[in-house]
DNA sequence: ACCTGAACACCGTTCAAGT
DNA sequence: ACCTGAACACCGTTCAAGT
């Protein structure tokens, strides 16, 4: 088979599920393909650009939010949508950053670089501009930080629990920090003006 | 003179802010005073100890809390004042991460491999439990990455716009994204229940 | 057009040997 | 005890040369 981005994002996205995003090298990348280390320059100009589609294809599996605050005619049901929604949404970036090794700070990095054509915040923030919010970049931006940095942290002492670094790691109670964290911030955001 | 822990960590905060964190390495900062690279492992047992101990230097600058929530007696102010100390711990964490080059991200790292011994969170944390807050450990952590989330992306991309990858960069907006989300959060902890 | 082979300028870390 | 010199096993990236 020929070598294409396609294949190089792949083997890639294997690479960081087995070795980790610092074993992650332009030389093992190729090594997988069969390849000369070079020959990944054809069709990808360095490795931030790597890095940065790898980030793009896990973010692809975010699953899209349900339209419904559109049709809503702004009820009394408004406020707990946005706030349902905003929530849920935290929640599936999570859970799509759990699926890959080190995904947290892959993207995080591609996203303060601002490589990427993925915006993980693209969903978010029209939901609260739809409802009137007055600050939905700053927002769901200062949400974004809160997931990412938790999962970050998630991820990395997860790895270090399974390397026997034991340092006690606790997945459940991790994810109801997250869930504090994520419920805290969401009512800050009802509670606008 | 002979070397020294203290040395060795006051040269490589002055490599990171001269050449910035990818470009601090331990033959630069064995460059910068004399000496082999070799010779830093008798002083430090490794880099990530080494980024580490820069870290904690930057953090200890960190100003301490005023300790009037303590000697408050629970009137009807105590969670206004809870809510200011928040907001003044958040940016006085950002001031302290803005007077180095890429610090957010030295930080941010260091923290999430548990390294480091200046914990950032205490004081917050500390603050929380005493006004009785119920999740005064999950709570501190989200605000954490918030604000390192966002000095993270605020640095580099200043760094970004001073290197000519023009990518408009408002630094005032920026700040004001920061106090919009900060502000948010600490609506919700205030919010509490 | 696409890939190899080889090089360039680096890394972190180790360790015998010197003082 | 403390440091040098030199090595080991790597990096990302470039580029003439081949096909």
């Amino acid at each position: 088979m020929a070598l294409s981005r396609a294949a190089i994002v792949d083997a890639g996205l294997t690479i960081l599920d087995e070795y980790g995003l610092g074993d992650l090298s332009m030389r093992r990348v190729a090594d997988a393909l069969g390849v000369q280390a070079g020959a990944l320059y054809y069709h990808v100009p360095n490795k931030q650009s790597l890095l940065a589609a790898i980030a793009d294809q896990i973010l692809s599996s975010l699953p899209t939010l349900p339209e419904r605050v559109t049709s809503d005619d702004g009820g009394p049901g408004r406020v707990e949508g946005t706030q349902r929604h905003l929530t849920s949404w935290a929640h599936d970036l999570r859970a799509a950053l759990l699926t890959h090794r080190d995904a947290a700070e892959l993207v995080a990095s591609s996203h303060a670089l601002g490589l990427g054509s993925v915006d993980p915040t693209a969903e978010g923030r029209d939901l609260l501009a739809r409802t009137g919010h007055p600050e939905p970049e700053a927002t769901v931006a200062a949400l974004l930080h809160l997931v990412l940095g938790h999962v970050v942290e998630e991820q990395t002492r997860a790895q270090m629990h399974a390397l026997g670094v034991v340092e006690h790691f606790d997945p459940a109670l991790a994810e109801r920090h997250f869930r504090v964290g994520v419920a805290t911030f969401v009512r800050g955001v009802a509670a606008v003006g």
